[in-house]
DNA sequence: GTATCTATCTGAACTAGGTTCAAATTTTGA
DNA sequence: TCAAAATTTGAACCTAGTTCAGATAGATAC
């Protein structure tokens, strides 16, 4: 058994997938080519980012989700950004936000289960420098995810 | 002209793509269909949701984001998935969470810009009846969305 | 208003690549 | 240890993405 699956799920969650011209066409009732012209035509305005799978995450081991706040030390204040893209590397991240409020960043964080959770707040939020004060918001259940009704 | 753009997104939203397997074979290095077994099977197990585009939402008249903090009247308490799934089916609504802590829902809103916003506010979320308090917490900056990195 | 240029549309031919199938191999669990 | 089930795979098949050139529509300038 060559253990495929997660290679599948890391390919897919950034990419690996494509426009199914021939079902757009018959869905709306117009010609392929024309499509495929249009199609071209946003991604090469960089309006689609790209192609990927939505999860059944409960399925694929990343059944935990939380939503972070975080609010930054005085000293960081002019850096957030330096911050917010070293959180976005991170795999168990699903989306990072400046915002505005009492909070200056607010992450998505999916994990396996609760002691992956606090693994990753311990491994990788707590030892980045600057941060004054966290706060989980943990999700109980998930309703609609990535524009995707559950 | 025929004006397919706004089709185009509306379809990529929430599907209408799928696996690249050829490309995948060369990544990884697998035989076709030995891709195509395991992928079929991720779809079966129901694993994968869908396959869709992600987009510059800036360049498709979504620039505008925000996340919106929800808690129910007393009176709701019992009832919070009434209200998520009526929440879901806006095509502004990005994610619907209940959550544990001060709150009850957080929901992730895209529209065009900050009257649209206001709109949606004051057409969705007003109305929606059993709602005690709401908070926004607006996108300055995007950095990731979606598992991609902007 | 009309000429010119550019963008968009489209059918037809071409080609890439998804799908099927049957046989071989591996894994499971009785 | 053996039989049933799951997985792997090459080859043939066929759906569907891509290319291209001509037609049409839209925009710009005079």
């Amino acid at each position: 058994m060559k253990n495929i699956k997660p290679k599948l799920i890391r390919l897919f969650k950034g990419g690996y997938c494509t426009p199914q011209i021939a079902r757009i066409a018959k869905t709306i009732n117009e010609p392929s080519a024309t499509l495929h012209y249009n199609i071209k035509k946003l991604e090469n305005e960089g309006a689609i980012k790209t192609y990927k799978a939505v999860f059944d995450y409960k399925k694929i081991d990343e059944g935990f989700c939380a939503y972070v706040l975080i609010a930054f030390s005085p000293a960081e204040y002019s850096t957030p950004e330096r911050i917010a893209r070293a959180l976005s590397k991170h795999k168990e991240v699903e989306s990072v936000d400046l915002i505005t409020g009492d909070w200056e960043l607010i992450i998505k964080v999916r994990t396996k289960d609760q002691d992956e959770y606090y693994n990753f707040l311990r491994n990788v939020i707590s030892r980045e420098h600057g941060l004054q004060k966290t706060k989980s918001m943990i999700s109980l259940k998930q309703f609609k995810t990535e524009f995707i009704s559950l």
